[in-house]
DNA sequence: CCGGATCCTTGCCGATACTG
DNA sequence: CAGTATCGGCAAGGATCCGG
């Protein structure tokens, strides 16, 4: 798993190396806003202020900030139109998709443990 | 989903409290160290200090504060033996357990398209 | 319309020290 | 051993301006 032990002996060096990267691409990932521009795109294909707009409290600098993560990382794919003025727009790749199942799997949960979550909550903060 | 429009109608009062507490539980646990806890947890019960072991680089602040809010949602079960010292174990609950499929699934993916990331990550970092 | 750059505020997070 | 409290550095993130 991600957090495996290693004993240092040279045979290891790629699965360390392989390891590292994949906390890397989980750091990455794991955060709220990755998870929303995913689940927003669905398999639509949006311009920047198309996402902007959908996706409620986000500002201009974090969405361009995750879109060029996700980017990086070969979840989204960008395409420039030269026009003026110009147009931008975003949809996901086939590993974007990948990722999609999966925030809609974290809705699904959401959505079913809503209820049990907050009275979990309450019992809590007492 | 998450980033629905409301009209405002008193009938959708319900549904603003649902979608925002929601959004809370979302960025609650879109979050690398919730998913590594949940993912280490699988179906065993440790303690804080196996835990501390078996999460690389968590520190001990971070440890205590995301149990606390996994507690909070009903996510983990902590009990409490008094003992000397103290002993105190931690262990998935039925709405933890889905979470923990999901985290799977997460890790199931990064395995899959770790090369196509590295490689995407190549291609745009130049 | 997009996005980079800058400034500035906020809160995260680590280190440390102290209780039960 | 487990947890809380405090403090301080630093990075995340918002607001704004400018340039393509």
């Amino acid at each position: 798993m991600v957090t495996k032990q290693f004993s240092g002996s040279p045979e290891d060096a790629d699965l360390m190396r392989a390891d590292s990267l994949a906390r890397e691409i989980f750091s990455d990932i794991a955060n709220k806003w990755a998870f929303l521009i995913i689940e927003t795109l669905g398999d639509r294909t949006l311009r920047f202020s198309e996402l902007r707009k959908e996706i409620e409290g986000i500002s201009h600098k974090m969405l361009t900030q995750n879109l060029r993560m996700l980017e990086r990382n070969g979840l989204v794919e960008r395409t420039v139109h030269p026009t003026v003025p110009p147009r931008v727009e975003y949809t996901l790749t086939e590993p974007g998709h990948g990722l999609r199942t999966i925030a809609d799997g974290m809705c699904d949960w959401t959505h079913t443990y809503l209820g049990r979550i907050e009275t979990a909550r309450r019992r809590f903060d007492t």
